[in-house]
DNA sequence: TTTAAGTACCTCGCCTTCCTATGCTGAAAT
DNA sequence: ATTTCAGCATAGGAAGGCGAGGTACTTAAA
């Protein structure tokens, strides 16, 4: 992963937005929205950028559909952030597409590089 | 791998479409589409299912694009089918393609499970 | 001090891409 | 005779990402 270039990735992300961000929140325990673009950015080496308008409605909808919990935080300055939680039925469905995850990239690799035959 | 459901994967093949198909002809050598799409169920054992509304508009882009030349073949029965081979630039695009494929699935993995610090 | 840049959130509308459904032709199988 | 398979095609709709724009406050630079 040499000369990643960033920002060419047609659609790759798409279907894989709701993972990164739910993974995320789960292993830093309480995250919000600003922050896990800059982490995935960091993670990911520069390569994979989410975007505002991709993040923000995607974080309304994992809570909207009950994987997340959020709520707003008042800074000492007075800024406020959202920042959310797993929840039960978060994690369950965080574990469920990870595996999908896991099975789709091996799937695409044998479609590149069959296994004997 | 064991217990791929097929059937469940939102949108994990969008914007890997045309890489997959790019590749298959490439390694083939010269196919068509029916087979294509027999030929990545049966490499992914059966995990990636491609409709055919979704394959025939992609081999039409992709012959567009110039990445593919096909050609109509008659079979011995009064069949036709239309074969397609990778052009030069197409396996130019299909390297390019590839490395972007590896570089995208070490990004996400590197989000999921960091290194180091 | 004005200006720029960073933090932090939000939303609308376009675009791309996929899937469903449907249709067609002819061959093979039952 | 009817179903299934081979083989291609398209139109319509849904979903998600992204660009562009907006708000509001803070910090750094000029």
């Amino acid at each position: 992963m040499e000369n990643m270039q960033a920002g060419y990735l047609p659609d790759l992300l798409r279907g894989n937005t709701d993972i990164l961000l739910l993974s995320l929140i789960d292993e830093m325990g309480s995250t919000y929205g600003y922050q896990m673009i800059k982490e995935i950015e960091k993670r990911s080496r520069g390569f994979l950028q989410c975007k505002e308008g991709t993040i923000y409605p995607a974080l309304r909808k994992l809570e909207n559909d009950g994987l997340t919990k959020g709520e707003w935080r008042e800074l000492p300055n007075g800024q406020r952030r959202r920042y959310y939680q797993v929840t039960t039925s978060g994690q369950t469905m965080l574990a469920k597409k990870l595996a999908i995850w896991q099975d789709f990239t091996t799937a695409v690799n044998l479609v590149f590089k069959p296994v004997n035959t």
